[in-house]
RNA sequence: GGGGGCGUAGCUCAGUUGGUUAGAGCGCCGGCCUGUCACGCCGGAGGUCGCGGGUUCGAGCCCCGUCGCUCCCGCCA
């Protein structure tokens, strides 16, 4: 007999009841009778019920173990009388009559209960997060990561795809965020940083010929945490394709995407191929935001015509500066109370606007505090406009325009949790195509790389040379799922003389570009094919499918908001003579009062 | 860097207008119980009410500061 298990803690059923069966596992609840003790023995499989009862000498040990101790039993199976067999659990028609007892392993008294469903302090689940992890929920969301990561490898490779490692030791990047720097040993005052991405390397690797690349790419950014944003690091599905249009990315990763959702959304609905495609500017306009929520069935309109025609001084103004109005049909709302039109008034100055107006429509006429501003003739047009019937209500938002669509998709959101609107149990996914290449910085004037500067612009030389730069378009897009911006990716520039140009746009010299990106630059003038891809976020299509908010569920080892590991202590100080073979001298902040 | 929420037993939480010795459930320790499966019953231990200061005859509760956790803004091409 093997000397741990012959059968794991799920696996015993009616069918061996008579054998000899020795199982090893965490005592994970215990009830004691006195002269008899059941005992649930848990392993990652499942649940199998032991018991002993006074008669044998093993009750004593048995009886005095804690739970989560870690023990080896041996025994006979046998079948639970017809009243005593729990259908809740698969080995509930048996149980194991304990003849043997090792004890591998035993417990303290628990800082927190693995046997418990309950909330509890993130510092203490992530202090004891070897405990939190053996409990049901975490145990299972790891478990869903493991099998989405693996049936996203199987895809692609069988997509066609091979899998590359590329350096986690490398140079600070040109892209935006922060980054975490090593010290080198061999050269002092040098530092290597850690990846933000493996962009610039899924491109060589396509300047070198292999066709198709994909990772499970580590991504570093030393950056603020979120719910959905872990501290330091995170995982993306890394892809680049040579030779393709960005139609050709789409048709590629759609079935991939598609198909890892369908195989663990349980019964929720996924959207099949091909998702819709929303060029940025409909987004903004019609959902307000470039990652839209298409589960949320309201939109947004643009009706800065028909104000700049009222007598609603406010928005006149706002139309004759240039500014917009927009205007968001609430089917039904009319009927709601006052109190509805209030809260959502006081949740709009909560978020810095005057206010958020709004007309009801009942019996051809309209209503509310605006209404009086509005002829007969206005309102018949904002009913053509939005659709809006009897019975329905219509929001408005009136600002410059950037300020405007934030508000308004920002209300489409709220009044369509306030209402109830939501789709359930589906994943709607779309595409954002046709990014603009740059964008003002509203601080400096400037013109600047809007997402990334390697994308190619749409209309290629000849627009950068002709057209005003705030209206190129980049072959650059994103992926969205219920309103969760899960990918960015371009068709890349591979030509050097666009390149140049694109930065000069954005104020980098000939030599600035080419200190900056020399190795990329010269891969690129020695034969360089057409290329583009994307990088799907792991962790959040594992928090889309497990229906977690917070994306340290999802993690096995997450560091905490403040980008601490609270388990194994990092970051931590080193000792003086590390820092010193690092020619690194410490120059820090006075310390914090305890 | 800024704003909001929270902080009471090992854990989850209650604690009235500021008023006697700060409570409950789970866990822990002891006792009873031979068919439970969140077993049940009896008893016990366990508290710097995050920390510091203030107001008050009196502070878990009010005020100020501070620390910790968390959510958000900035940031994240």
């Amino acid at each position: 007999m093997h000397a741990y298990r012959t059968h794991t803690c799920g696996q015993l059923r009616a069918g061996d009841v008579g054998g000899q069966a020795r199982l090893s596992g965490w005592i994970h609840r215990k009830r004691d009778h006195g002269q008899l003790v059941f005992i649930d023995l848990r392993d990652h499989y499942g649940i199998t019920q032991c018991v002993v009862d006074v008669s044998s000498g093993l009750f004593a040990e048995v009886d005095a173990l804690r739970v989560e101790s870690v023990i080896t039993v041996t025994g006979k199976v046998v079948a639970r009388s017809a009243e005593t067999v729990n259908t809740k659990l698969d080995t509930g028609a048996i149980e194991l009559q304990i003849g043997e007892l090792t004890v591998q392993s035993v417990a303290d008294t628990l800082p927190m209960p693995v046997n418990a469903d309950a909330d509890y302090p993130e510092d203490i689940r992530l202090r004891y997060r070897f405990l939190d992890l053996r409990r049901e929920a975490v145990h299972r969301n790891i478990m869903l990561r493991s099998q989405v990561i693996a049936s996203i490898r199987r895809r692609m490779i069988e997509s066609g795809f091979a899998e590359f490692q590329t350096p986690i030791l490398t140079s600070s990047s040109p892209e935006g965020a922060r980054d975490f720097l090593v010290p080198s040993r061999m050269h002092p005052g040098q530092f290597y940083a850690l990846p933000q991405a493996p962009q610039q390397f899924k491109q060589l690797l396509m300047v070198a010929g292999f066709d198709r690349y994909f990772q499970i790419a580590p991504c570093f950014r030393d950056e603020d945490s979120r719910a959905d944003r872990s501290p330091g690091e995170f995982y993306q599905l890394d892809f680049e394709m040579s030779f393709v249009t960005q139609e050709d990315v789409f048709r590629t990763i759609e079935p991939v995407l598609s198909g890892v959702f369908d195989e663990f959304s349980g019964d929720r609905s996924v959207t099949p191929p091909p998702f819709p495609r929303i060029p940025y500017d409909e987004a903004m306009l019609k959902y307000g935001s470039d990652k839209p929520d298409l589960r949320n069935p309201l939109v947004v309109v643009d009706i800065t015509d028909i104000f700049a025609r009222s007598d609603f001084q406010v928005f006149v103004k706002v139309a004759a500066a240039g500014g917009v109005v927009r205007a968001i049909r609430a089917p039904g709302a009319a009927a709601r109370p006052r109190s509805f039109f209030d809260k959502l008034n006081d949740w709009a100055r909560g978020e810095g606007a005057p206010g958020l107006g709004y007309i009801t429509l009942a019996d051809g006429e309209a209503k509310g505090p605006i209404a009086k501003f509005l002829s007969a003739e206005r309102v018949a047009e904002i009913r053509a406009a939005t659709g809006a019937a009897d019975g329905d209500a219509v929001f408005f938002v009136g600002d410059k325009k950037a300020a405007a669509e934030k508000l308004a998709g920002a209300a489409r959101n709220r009044i369509g949790q306030e209402m109830g609107l939501y789709e359930q149990g589906t994943f709607r996914f779309c595409w954002i195509t046709d990014f603009p290449m740059f964008e003002m910085d509203e601080k400096t004037g400037q013109i600047v790389f809007s997402h990334n500067p390697f994308s190619m612009p749409q209309g290629e030389l000849e627009a950068l040379e002709t057209q005003d730069p705030l209206t190129i378009k980049a072959f650059q897009y994103d992926i969205v799922c219920n309103g969760v911006e899960l990918s960015s990716g371009a068709i890349r520039n591979h030509k050097p003389e666009i390149m140049y140009k694109a930065f000069a746009i954005a104020g980098y010299s000939r030599e600035e570009v080419e200190a900056r990106f020399g190795g990329m630059l010269a891969a690129f003038k020695f034969g360089a094919p057409p290329h583009g891809g994307s990088a799907p976020g792991i962790d959040r299509i594992v928090m889309l499918l497990a229906d977690e908010p917070n994306i340290r569920e999802i993690i096995a080892f997450p560091l905490n908001q403040q980008a601490q590991d609270l388990l194994m202590q990092a970051p931590s100080p080193v000792p003086s003579e590390r820092l010193k073979e690092l020619h690194i001298r410490l120059d820090l902040p006075p310390a914090k009062k305890p």
